[in-house]
DNA sequence: TCTAGCACTCGGTATCATCGATTGCTAGAG
DNA sequence: CTCTAGCAATCGATGATACCGAGTGCTAGA
């Protein structure tokens, strides 16, 4: 592993590189580390730490920049996040005293509280609905061959989906369907399929059926279930409007922002915080890219995650912070 | 007025810098137009057109620019929409077949083929619910002090609001004040204040009336009912990424994509299409945008409105096109 | 009224020298 | 053996200079 003064350098060009995005070079780290050392001891231990793959320079005559092994040296070393300044942490216990109601446009406003806190994007993914039970099924007729079924789960979000009708179902017969999906479903997990016991009508059965295989399917369930805020800040992150385009077009699908925090968060989790650094999470557009994520835990349990995707040479500590403040107040707020 | 051959010059230099970006020279527009004339005539016809306020010149010795009114006068003299291309035809076609269910999962979808057939942007906002009549009203309780409400309207879309219920509300009095409100509001719009009639029961009356003031509140309902797809197609748009960024912080807030794309259609529609350029609208962050919207209707009832987003030197006639055509066949499908 | 001709303008590009930040190396000090 | 001071070398950034060429405006003549 690296020596003590090693490990200085390291961490004084990761800081440094962080704060001005400019090379950095031996001087400048001898001054402001307290390691009385000269420059050329500096230059020595960031020669050895170019070829043991920490430090890279874009030219011979500038500074040396972090490669990707560089950050993540960085971050495990840390001991922790680092600490929020009042302020923010202020904004965050507002937030949430104010929160209440929806789910859904209450994770909304989590993403964009977290995107301002760090001037990230800020990525914020629901509770799968498994984890929620049903509270309430009910089928409502739209058109004569139309109806729409809502589910409402137990953690305040709802489930819809459409369905064809025999031309004739009449309204009764719809409601007879809700009630008695509402009272055989009620309490369980829309993935469980529970087994339902026959009514005695024939026609109402078939509709039954097809309401619950409607809802059965979690084809767009995963789908509507992740809020990106604060894409726009990445345009500030980066400074070739190509890069930009490319991450943007990422976070435009959903579907992929949704397994990639999953990914993230499965892969190297500690102190409840992961981290993924420029190519260590597969994406090749996401290459100049790091992410920090966190879950949140409703009632001890952990159902969704918040994070962050900022360039590599994001402040980690801060983010890191921002992140595992808000995980942890969302989840608190959510299981109150 | 403009003259004919004045009118073809500029015509020329509009379409010339939409398709290049490029700052065009009279030599180019002597030898691209049919009129026999030469760079010198052409010149002189430019000189007019700058005095006139419909060209620009970046700097002496550079081509020339349309301004904003340059374009204006371009759309304006527009006899309609271009023609879209056929295999972009059968696009539309095949995706509007393919269509079904979910109002909003197909607003969403459409806006991602608008913006796939423009390459700029795509903004999509949804019928505003108070055209809809209310299917079904339900009160779901969550937690001993917290209910669901949900109204389920006729075009397919659910509106929902959190309630905060006095301790011991029975699930019973939740059915009931369900029912009574379906009986009461099926039908009408949600805008409409209906009258209730007692129940008989006060506090039944009690929760009727805190439902019925949660639903009424119109605060959120406009927010999300706007959809933007594409938007990372503007990084590719301009070269600034400052204006990229100033761009998507826009269409981050939903408000006022909506409150712009009313605007823009009240302004000024010819034919079913609105087109904004530059500074016509009031956004300083959009003067190096324009947009054009067409409402779509149902039944006859425009209700909603589907438009794109893109540079002013945008394509307006493939815009134009693909805006009528989609919100042509988005009104037919919804109608249906 | 149009055009040919021509001088002029001015941004873009290439060339070149300079500057300065930074490095790697070497020799010597501790 | 480790550190440091010194020094030559590297190379991008900056700026000056010149040149080119696209494009213009103007004038004179058809």
């Amino acid at each position: 592993m690296l020596d003590d003064r090693k490990a200085a350098v390291l961490r004084a060009v990761v800081r440094e590189y962080i704060e001005t995005a400019q090379p950095v070079g031996s001087a400048h780290v001898a001054r402001t580390t307290d390691l009385g050392v000269s420059p050329a001891t500096v230059r020595n231990e960031m020669a050895a730490l170019e070829r043991e793959g920490y430090l890279a320079q874009p030219h011979t005559s500038a500074g040396r920049v972090p490669t990707d092994l560089g950050y993540r040296f960085f971050v495990d070393q840390l001991t922790g996040p680092g600490a929020l300044p009042a302020v923010q942490r202020q904004q965050v216990r507002d937030f949430f005293a104010k929160a209440h109601g929806e789910l859904e446009q209450m994770l909304h406003d989590t993403s964009s509280l977290l995107s301002g806190l760090t001037s990230y994007a800020a990525l914020v993914l629901a509770p799968p609905s498994e984890r929620a039970t049903v509270r309430s099924v009910q089928v409502v007729g739209l058109t004569d061959r139309a109806a729409m079924v809502v589910v409402v789960l137990s953690n305040g979000t709802i489930e819809k989906a459409m369905l064809e009708l025999d031309a004739d179902t009449g309204d009764e017969r719809l409601a007879a369907a809700s009630t008695h999906l509402s009272a055989h479903l009620g309490g369980t997990s829309l993935t469980d399929r529970t087994h339902m016991p026959a009514t005695g009508d024939q026609r109402l059965d078939a509709l039954v059926d097809t309401v619950v295989s409607a809802i059965g399917d979690p084809a767009d369930r995963e789908q509507n279930h992740v809020f990106v805020g604060g894409a726009s800040r990445m345009a500030a992150a980066f400074d070739a409007v190509d890069t930009v385009r490319q991450v943007l077009a990422i976070l435009e699908q959903q579907y992929v922002v949704v397994s990639l925090l999953r990914e993230v968060i499965d892969h190297d989790t500690v102190q409840g915080i992961a981290v993924s650094i420029g190519t260590e999470h597969g994406l090749q557009s996401l290459a100049e890219c790091s992410i920090v994520v966190a879950p949140y835990e409703i009632e001890g349990e952990p159902v969704g995650t918040v994070g962050v995707l900022g360039p590599t040479r994001m402040n980690y500590p801060q983010a890191m912070a921002a992140v595992a403040v808000v995980s942890e107040r969302l989840g608190r707020t959510l299981s109150a």
